[in-house]
DNA sequence: CGCAAGCTTGAATGCCTTCAACCCCAGTGG
DNA sequence: CCACTGGGGTTGAAGGCATTCAAGCTTGCG
């Protein structure tokens, strides 16, 4: 069973959670609150290690407050594709259903804070607030998996690594509020392996395309996981789709 | 504006409607349903129309009733993929976003039955079931989205036919509340520029793969726009995955 | 040191695209 | 009546981009 593997954080109370202006959390008041605090609780995982195997049994949904892990799916061959980023915030797992319809696993070390399934499925009955967030959350989750349908349906390789570097960019910003410009250093907390699943490709063509970046001086390795971008702009413009990134939520 | 090309068409009572089963409205009993009867009002359009372009003002949300449309995003060369397929009981728009984020065109004649976004987000927050529906449709949507990426990130051209025809079969099949077996007809209303845009390849690819599978005998062609599958288990099996589709929900 | 995991680079192959010609057919107007 | 036209579709040939297969590099660690 995977779950034994997770090991049991000391917890850190809500007001000073790192995610909690973003989070399913992050509509409630004081007394929401501090029933959501006696409830959560937080997990730990390594960075490869599996949270869930699809097909398996799910008994908690969570929040990721640190780390990143990744959903992927998998054809009978074994061809693989990343399906889902979580990213800091971002939810974990689908309320009504017990089995996992993905395999997530984390690709970094991986903080969660969690609540058992059936007492929040009442929280989302009991809370209005907290099912609106949820359904806010996952209606922006469906923008993202569109415009990563337009990366993996039209990009060419080079796109589509200098659009992972954005999007990367852009959610480390958003955490702090801020807005991604000039100069930046962006952390890659995924193998060369992990990107080309999210990105539709072989790990030989993510590694290719990346030197061809670092080559024409769009980037600058700083170790095989810290990127450092020279102008954003620049980056964007690569990326093939050059959108503002939308308004600061 | 895109919005007088729209014809207002009769309207039905919801207790014949051909989605109720499906739609946003399915959990509403007696009085609410009666609520929403009385703010209800059709629009029709003609295949090929565009209901709004991305960037517009959409004041509206709604539900495919019959035919189908397609959402679309492009890149600035005018690299298109399309992102969302709307079939009957679909949902089309976004509460609490004014703008529409994608171009939606009908891909056949379509008709909607729509209302007034302002007044439908009221309904969210006095409706919980409402709330709730739409967030369970949301979350079908997206892994409906996350199948879409393993379709596009690593399937072949031919498995991304036989796929799509596996979805639209599988589709219109749950309408009755059935499951496709053995010999079928499936309804093709997409141009092959559409299925391309839809699979993030060529029209001419899209054209040959068709001829192949014809060829082979796995799809008969009735016209341009009627495919006969003599053996569905035999078309399952080219798109790759052999998942069963999941429970009949 | 030596091993293994992760990464980079090279060469050859192949799948899909690109560009181009042609087909089919419904609608239109001389 | 039928030639014309245009949209949608098919088919062919050539080329390119990403993959595949293979070798070698870098780095952390027992």
């Amino acid at each position: 069973m995977p779950h034994d593997a997770a090991l049991v954080a000391t917890q850190q109370p809500c007001h000073i959670c790192p995610i909690k202006e973003r989070a399913v959390c992050s509509h409630c008041g004081g007394d929401e609150l501090s029933e959501l605090e006696s409830m959560k609780y937080y997990r730990r995982f390594e960075a490869g290690q599996v949270v869930v195997w699809a097909g398996d049994r799910l008994d908690f949904v969570g929040s990721v407050v640190s780390g990143m892990a990744g959903l992927t799916q998998q054809l009978e061959d074994g061809r693989t594709q990343m399906v889902g980023l979580l990213l800091p915030s971002d939810f974990l797992g689908r309320p009504g259903r017990d089995v996992a319809a993905y395999t997530v696993t984390a690709t970094s070390d991986l903080l969660l804070c969690c609540f058992r399934r059936k007492p929040f499925e009442k929280l989302l009955i009991d809370i209005p607030r907290i099912a609106g967030r949820l359904l806010e959350m996952t209606l922006d989750e469906l923008d993202a998996a569109r415009d990563w349908l337009l990366l993996l349906g039209r990009k060419s390789a080079r796109e589509k690594i200098a659009s992972l570097l954005v999007i990367l960019a852009r959610r480390e910003a958003a955490l702090i509020k801020r807005r991604p410009e000039g100069r930046i250093a962006i952390e890659l907390p995924l193998t060369r392996e992990a990107m080309a699943d999210y990105l539709g490709l072989t790990l030989e063509t993510v590694s290719r395309q990346m030197s061809a970046l670092k080559r024409e001086g769009v980037i600058e390795l700083d170790g095989k996981r810290r990127v450092i971008v020279p102008s954003f702009q620049r980056l964007v413009l690569e990326s093939g789709d050059d959108s503002d990134g939308g308004p600061l939520s």
